[in-house]
DNA sequence: ATTGAAAAAAGAATGGG
DNA sequence: CCCATTCTTTTTTCAAT
């Protein structure tokens, strides 16, 4: 189990990855071994995945989001199995669940801007055998973003 | 604007923040030099905005992940501002955005378990006073899930 | 578990192609 | 824009508590 000390950690590497073991162990109020020694743990039981440049989507060419929500023709174990693989493989797709409500799967999508997207819809996604309907919210302004889960 | 070497570096960076300035020269067969130069230069212009580390949500107790889709009671300008800003202030929210279709905001939640979502919905959406309505996906399994952009 | 110190590695800064 | 060198800082290891 982790204590408050290894929360502050994660708390402080959440915001700031690079953060040196000697400015954690100044916010800490202890010295760099003992930092030294909760980071690497943490990294080896799982805590932290790994580290991540966050970087500016508008400037590298990805300035538009959608979700999109999908439902299958039928939910065959095969077909199931078929529509996850072929999403999983496309770069545009950033994030897919499986979802409950009226929809069957939830996807977060990026790209350019609305040429590139309708290219992907009509060039990949309806491409791939299986998938009824697709139920589109074209993302017009983000009004909070983080990746700082709140531990 | 960046060439064909900086995308590399923003690659390997978004893969891990960590990776030395030694080990991106080894991989992108430039001395350290360069590297250092160029990576200095996507911070400054903006391309990196910072560096995360990622954490297993179940681990330190997000287990679970809901997609909210809201809809306004009037789209008046103070409406507006005031549902923004109470949504933005909540921990629980990882995300939020202004999309089209038959809503008007989509948020992701990460919270612990179904009695916290529960606590949540009852305790801090539903008191946010200006929501005519709310749609949830549960998600039940994550298909795919990446913070890498294809740059 | 934490401290302090020492060795190894990496980062920052500089002068030159 | 890139290389090589030097100087500084950080990471990593280890003895001691």
């Amino acid at each position: 189990m982790i204590d408050e000390t290894d929360r502050k950690i994660l708390r402080l590497l959440q915001e700031n990855a690079r953060m040196t073991n000697k400015e954690l162990a100044a916010k800490l109020d202890l010295s760099i071994t003992p930092v030294y020694e909760r980071v690497k743990k943490l990294e080896r039981k799982g805590y932290i995945k790994g580290y991540s440049a966050r970087l500016d989507h508008e400037k590298i060419g990805k300035g538009m989001m959608v979700f999109m929500h999908l439902k299958l023709q039928v939910h065959t174990h095969e077909n199931i199995r078929h529509v996850i693989e072929e999403v999983d493989h496309l770069e545009e797709v950033m994030e897919c669940y499986h979802v409950t409500g009226e929809t069957d799967y939830l996807l977060k999508v990026m790209v350019k801007d609305m040429p590139a997207y309708e290219t992907f819809v009509v060039e990949k996604l309806t491409k791939i055998k299986g998938i009824a309907n697709i139920n589109s919210s074209i993302v017009m302004s983000t009004v909070k973003s983080t990746t700082s889960l709140d531990v």
